[in-house]
DNA sequence: TACCAGGTAAAAA
DNA sequence: TTTTTACATGGT
């Protein structure tokens, strides 16, 4: 047993909820109540605790990629501090108290679990990108760590579309993998110029660029506004459920400033959850 | 069977 | 410059 401990409120249950709804993600793996990832070669269970949460094994580099996992950058207190005077999420924020964004620590796989949700629906995403895992990851207990990307700048297109992925989603995960892009100097710049770097590659467009500042940099205004769910859930709350455009939901950023991200992911796990009920 | 699903690049107009 | 089209799997 190693407590590392959460910032309050942190609600498990709720912060981990998006691993278990499309499907078993191998690399992000729900079994037997607990999280697996692994993390430097190995399996580490991460469980519910009092206060935060039990990893096993537990060390510091673990540690600080587990914090990250479970959305520890964000300030939950101003957010619902600010949520209380908004139309909508005064009701909706208390539902999902202690909920944590859950972040992607992986900078490359977080753009190739894009790559795979676009323009399908992420049932048929989460099935194809177990299949690669499993075809190109390391095992390591039950999970596997995820494809590095130099593994799959060794990959060819035909062994992507053998695991079911389009010839044209196969040359962008290539390609990108064979990019080898500079990440750590890309976290240092503001949200427009990773943006920009970005969408310069091919098969990475607005939409993956502003799931990747959300998701996997944490950073407080991204809004990916060409999401389709995001864009469902706003027209389901703000819009009495008429359909809202790209640019419609995209000119909304300013009303949830400075917290479009923990927004947007409020709304989509509330449509999920809380409106599901 | 058809159609939609948490887009993107390239062709066509 | 703006508007279509191809892409390809999984669920309903």
């Amino acid at each position: 047993m190693a407590l590392l401990e959460i910032p309050q409120p942190f609600d498990f249950e709720l912060s981990t909820e998006r691993f278990r709804a499309f499907g078993p993600d191998p690399a992000n793996l729900w079994h037997e109540d607990a999280l697996l990832r692994v993390v430097g070669g190995r399996e580490v269970r991460i469980a519910d605790a009092p206060g935060g949460v039990d990893v096993e094994p537990l060390d510091d580099a673990t540690a600080q990629v587990v914090l990250k996992l479970l959305g520890t950058e964000f300030d939950l207190d101003a957010f619902e501090a600010w949520a209380a005077g908004q139309p909508v999420l005064d009701e909706l924020v208390p539902k999902l108290r202690g909920f944590r964004p859950p972040i992607a620590p992986d900078p490359f796989e977080t753009l190739v679990t894009s790559i795979t949700a676009q323009q399908v629906s992420l049932f048929a995403a989460f099935a194809i990108r177990s299949r690669m895992i499993h075809a190109f990851g390391e095992r390591a207990g039950e999970a596997f760590a995820f494809p590095t990307a130099d593994r799959l700048a060794q990959a060819t297109d035909e062994e992507l579309v053998a695991v079911g992925f389009s010839r044209r989603k196969a040359e962008y995960v290539v390609g990108l993998a064979r990019a080898g892009l500079d990440y750590e100097r890309l976290a240092r710049l503001p949200d427009d110029e990773v943006k920009a770097e970005l969408t310069a590659v091919r098969g990475l467009g607005e939409w993956t660029a502003d799931w990747y500042l959300a998701r996997h940099l944490a950073r407080p205004r991204a809004w990916p506004a060409g999401d389709l769910a995001l864009r469902k859930a706003v027209a389901a709350f703000y819009a009495g459920g008429s359909d809202l455009s790209i640019a419609e939901v995209r000119d909304m950023a300013d009303r949830f400033d400075p917290f479009q991200n923990l927004t947007a992911h409020y709304l989509l796990t509330g449509a999920r959850t809380v409106a599901a009920a």
